[in-house]
DNA sequence: CTGAAAGCGCTTACAG
DNA sequence: CTGAAAGCGCTTACAG
């Protein structure tokens, strides 16, 4: 124990203690510079002769100084994080998306702040709490549901858009990519025509839902109910393999299928499989979504490509944008333009 | 400009500027408590009265307060995070066990930091650092590199084992797995078996090509160089394919193969499309890793079944473990069991 | 060019 | 049961 009086340097227990991580402080002393010369010398501020950012550097590599961002980040009153949130990271296209967008905050930057819900609003609504708590200087929220968010900070919507709500909303040009998709099979010569999507409760649901019932209208083919329907919330193969039984159990089969996803797909392709149907002699399928390494199904399917790492950086950029010049004025929407990868499941080739 | 010696709460300018977030000192006054009692009311301790603790979290809820983590953290000296650095998050494999630790991690009470590196040493060397800076208690790390990291925090090491570092080390039993795979492909009446690998950088890419050649030498097999192909450092399709080519172009071809990953797998099957033989009448093939949805493919592939999540799950147990209980002696190393995925492409069914 | 001082928003001994 | 005070490790006006 120090003598009252006894000047702190020589017996400061921090030294002593092994497990002591040094601090700027540290720094100083050791460089023999007031902490707010070795903090300016660690910035390369201008305001530092060269001589000293020379002793404070080398003085923070002989301690192995590591600075400490949670007290810059109290002071500056900046965290430098953005959070994203997404309904399942272990989905491909999330997991996609986190990485365009981290690799865009990370050259800016910014940290990321992951969280995921498993598309329960109880998770999403505590991980914004979590976020904000945090002082996140942005959000990117892939919502899964109607979550009504008091922005405090810049959120950028992807995926499931919110019109008119946060400072941008990203996504695929769904109505686009349905037209694309149903315009080729009739270009095949289909007017039986199938849907098997997600449910309107999301943005995607509920576009391409809507596109498809549109571009059937467009092309004079009549509106068919049974012709419609629609997988679970999480939009599982499962659901799609259900959806396609029923569709094959009806008297008046249709002749070709779209599917609003790349899951929704595969578990039709699986029922059609068990059903011992070939694709695309006895049904034709495309999808919405590209599935990983979609050439290599049985038989190769016809879908959209996929550029979810680019709804990604769009959005990292877009919430950087918001950060850096304000949010101003109405949100931008972005819609990502789609392309279709034509291959054998529609008929071709 | 309030004047001197005038009572500061009356002009407080926060309540004024209306971008400021409430802070603990705001609840208080208008709990009209201490700033140390409310805060402890809102932790709920057992200190405080029934009665202050209702009037503070009134206050609480009628401003809005969202307590600041960074503040918390820097005072506690604990930033309650847990960081997971991860090669590539666009992959399935780690996307999934970044969803499992999430899920463990959450559960306990901490955030998680992902940090992808894009499989650049340099990246990840930085990504390291950073997590250290923002005084992370531990870490979760798949190393693309021989990393020598000093544990100044507790580290778990999965994927990519580093033996006799960290606090302990998940992986796959890799050598069981291709044991398996070779057992069955030898079952089949197989002698010319080949092998499509990573390099032996990772610890997947030296155990499953070490145990591949044990595993002929237990069956009799002579060794066959020819046999051996190693793809690039991504285990890319690309480089699964150029290795199968390899294989196709040999005078004394194999009659079957071994892929040491899903990728590698994918590749090498739309090289025999190319090549147009069928599998696997022309060739039999087995992979380590199942493909999602590889009982879709053509042929549906015989592999090695998926438990991705629970690596994730086991390694942020332990890191917690580890935070703790203290991390105390040599690493545990932990081995997941594998298990044989019988579909087609072996030659079965 | 350098330093002394204040303060970011919490928590936690310490005292009553 | 409650409060006054110190301090976590930085940064940044302010003064020299």
């Amino acid at each position: 124990v120090p003598a009252d009086g006894q000047p702190a340097i020589a017996v400061d227990p921090r030294i002593t203690q092994s497990k002591h991580r040094p601090t700027l402080v540290d720094v100083a002393q050791s460089a023999k510079v007031a902490p707010s010369t070795a903090s300016r010398a660690l910035q390369d501020s201008p305001m530092i002769s060269a001589a000293t950012k020379r002793r404070v550097r080398a003085a923070a590599r002989r301690l192995g100084y590591e600075p400490n961002r949670i007290a810059r980040s109290l002071r500056t009153r900046s965290a430098n994080f953005v959070g994203i949130v997404v309904p399942d990271i272990g989905v491909g296209f999330y997991s996609r998306v986190v990485k365009g967008a981290g690799n865009v905050l990370e050259s800016a930057g910014y940290q990321m702040l992951v969280m995921n819900t498993e598309r329960q609003p109880s998770r999403e609504k505590a991980a914004l709490q979590t976020l904000l708590e945090h002082r996140v200087d942005g959000i990117l929220l892939a919502t899964s549901g109607a979550t009504e968010v008091e922005p405090r900070v810049p959120i950028v919507f992807f995926d499931n858009v919110v019109p008119s709500a946060g400072v941008a909303n990203v996504a695929y040009a769904n109505r686009d990519g349905i037209a694309l998709l149903v315009d080729h099979l009739v270009g095949h010569g289909h007017s039986r025509i199938a849907y098997i999507g997600g449910p309107p409760a999301s943005t995607s649901g509920s576009e391409r839902l809507e596109a498809f019932r549109a571009v059937l209208d467009r092309h004079g083919l009549p509106p068919e109910d049974d012709y419609v329907r629609l997988g679970d919330a999480v939009w599982s193969s499962q659901s799609g393999g259900a959806a396609m039984r029923e569709l094959l159990g009806l008297a008046h089969r249709p002749t070709a299928v779209v599917t609003a996803s790349d899951t929704l797909a595969l578990g039709a392709m699986q029922a059609c499989r068990q059903a011992d149907l070939r694709l695309p002699r006895d049904m034709a399928l495309v999808s919405f979504d590209d599935p990983f390494f979609g050439d290599l199904l049985d038989p190769p399917i016809t879908a959209l490509a996929r550029k979810d790492r680019e709804i990604g950086e769009l959005a990292a950029s877009l919430i950087l944008h918001a950060l850096e010049c304000g949010s101003s004025g109405a949100p931008t929407e972005v819609r990502l333009p789609v392309e279709l990868v034509v291959r054998k499941s529609c008929g071709c080739g």
